[in-house]
DNA sequence: GTGAAAGCGCTAACAT
DNA sequence: ATGTTAGCGCTTTCAC
């Protein structure tokens, strides 16, 4: 009963004798002995754990995604270190260089937080990478951004709404915001209507008065701005409406009803995880794989005809 | 420059000529070097990682503490294994078996799904291990369930209500559930009343039409309850009040306006960490840490007084 | 102050 | 089918 025929047996390795393997699971139970992964990764230069990080796991968005990648990825027989950035680059790079030390099998990116000398320098080190928005230079899978938002505005354009701002917010990466406006710049500027591109953070000071609906960057800040503006004795969607982003699970109570456009979360937890996998597995060699999800637009009632 | 000599400098380690260390930093700087955290902890028989237990990462409860936890981990210099484990006692234990494979430092149950056997045999082995709910047999921190249901009940009372009950849900765990119902029951037996416990899951088909207000085990179901009342046409709190537990962000949205139990969220993370790093550092000998926090009531708008 | 040597608990290649 | 051997990349004595 050498060490490495316990490692077979162990491994489920073919090649040993029934009747050892028998007496090698018995010892193994009534010594309670339990492998090491740390000096099994160290052998074979390969953890089986994925990085995962999020900008903000307070955001019901990102929670619920980090919940279905962590459960694909266990079910693949891989753990996960969880990291969350704050959004803030300096923890990032931080965390990203603690997950690289551990080293990690692959990074997913949930959010990215803006600085873009961190993709380049995963990518270098040929470290395995799944971002979770459309990233020209690594595997990604993204919603369509551009597509949902033109079906938020003209959903809004046909209830019959000409002066329809676009709110962002911090909790959104620039990419995927900047992606978001065009969506919506499109949408706009094909009815021969005036774009205006408002930051959450500036609602306070200077709301366009006339403004009879909003698309808001995320479902998160759009709930914000319901309760912002009916704060202030604004009424929605009576005297203007909100639209959102994600569907997050909330979205659907009927006290806050909001009309959003809904990411397919589990697909995209799904493909993310099998993105990742299939790179660490053929490495390098395998082409870019980036994938774009339809969204759908879900209305419910945050959105009506514009007051008369 | 050898082995030793590099290994020295990277861990601050004295004893090390200026001219020499300035050489390493500066080959460690142009190879590219970055140090191998699995070795390292190979060699040391301890590594620098926590497990996260959570029960669901999609209750915003939970996915907040985890972010906290999260952080204040990394403050110390430890990475967060997360695992969440749906409340499947199955589930829970296979992933328990892989945090214990991969050798973590420590454990952090953030909502343990029951099975009493599971923390019984971390115990054994010596795991450090800290419970955020009460759990006599291990490091624990929790909120004291019973006097936070207290004070719900007591709000109700004092706003004119008899028929108060108490609706439970899967989402808690048991004991925690026990003891938030027994601070409502001795309430309402304090005051001549009679207690009436119900499972969330039953709420359709056998809601008490008497009930003039009910007390949730927590929020995430809270607002559900409200939802589905809101759905049969019974007005909350016009028609019925309702109170929760936890204090999660959206109960404070104006829509939802929750009266709830306030969870000291940001203390009940910092302590957990702090007591796991005792733990581990002062070993088996370290008397048990066990700490209950003080809730505070919140008072929204979901209560009011009952009907004439 | 620096280097050489041993060994953490495994796996993988090679003997037997 | 089983055992032996040589590392994986570190830290930690212990010499020098």
């Amino acid at each position: 009963m050498s060490k490495s025929t316990v490692s077979n047996v162990i491994r489920g390795a073919g090649g040993v004798a029934p009747e050892t393997r028998r007496r090698v699971l018995e010892s193994i139970a009534s010594l309670g002995y339990r492998p090491n992964a740390v000096a099994r990764h160290l052998v074979q230069r390969q953890t089986s754990t994925f990085g995962l990080l999020v900008g903000d796991l307070a955001n019901p968005f990102y929670s619920e995604l980090a919940k279905l990648v962590e459960r694909h990825a266990s079910q693949a027989g891989y753990s996960t270190m969880i990291c969350n950035t704050d959004g803030r680059p300096k923890l990032e790079s931080a965390r990203v260089e603690s997950l690289l030390e551990h080293r990690v099998a692959g990074i997913i990116m949930l959010q990215f937080s803006g600085t873009a000398s961190v993709i380049g320098e995963l990518l270098a080190q040929d470290m395995p990478l799944v971002v979770a928005s459309w990233e020209e230079r690594s595997d990604c899978v993204s919603v369509d951004d551009q597509a949902g938002a033109r079906l938020a505005v003209e959903h809004l354009l046909s209830l019959g709404h000409r002066r329809i701002v676009y709110v962002s917010s911090e909790l959104v990466e620039p990419a995927t915001d900047a992606a978001r406006f065009e969506g919506y710049r499109n949408a706009l500027l094909a009815a021969g209507l005036e774009p205006v591109y408002l930051r959450w953070e500036k609602v306070g000071s200077e709301v366009p008065d006339r403004a009879t609906a909003f698309f808001v960057s995320n479902d998160v800040v759009a709930i914000q701005l319901v309760d912002t503006l009916e704060e202030r004795g604004v009424r929605v969607p009576r005297d203007v409406s909100v639209a959102g982003f994600d569907d997050i699970a909330l979205a659907g109570l009927r006290r806050i009803s909001l009309t959003t456009v809904a990411q397919p979360r589990e697909r995209l937890a799904e493909l993310v995880v099998a993105i990742l996998i299939r790179r660490i597995e053929d490495g390098v060699g395998l082409p870019l794989q980036q994938h774009r999800l339809h969204p759908a637009l879900v209305v419910r009632s945050s959105t009506g005809p514009p007051p008369p």
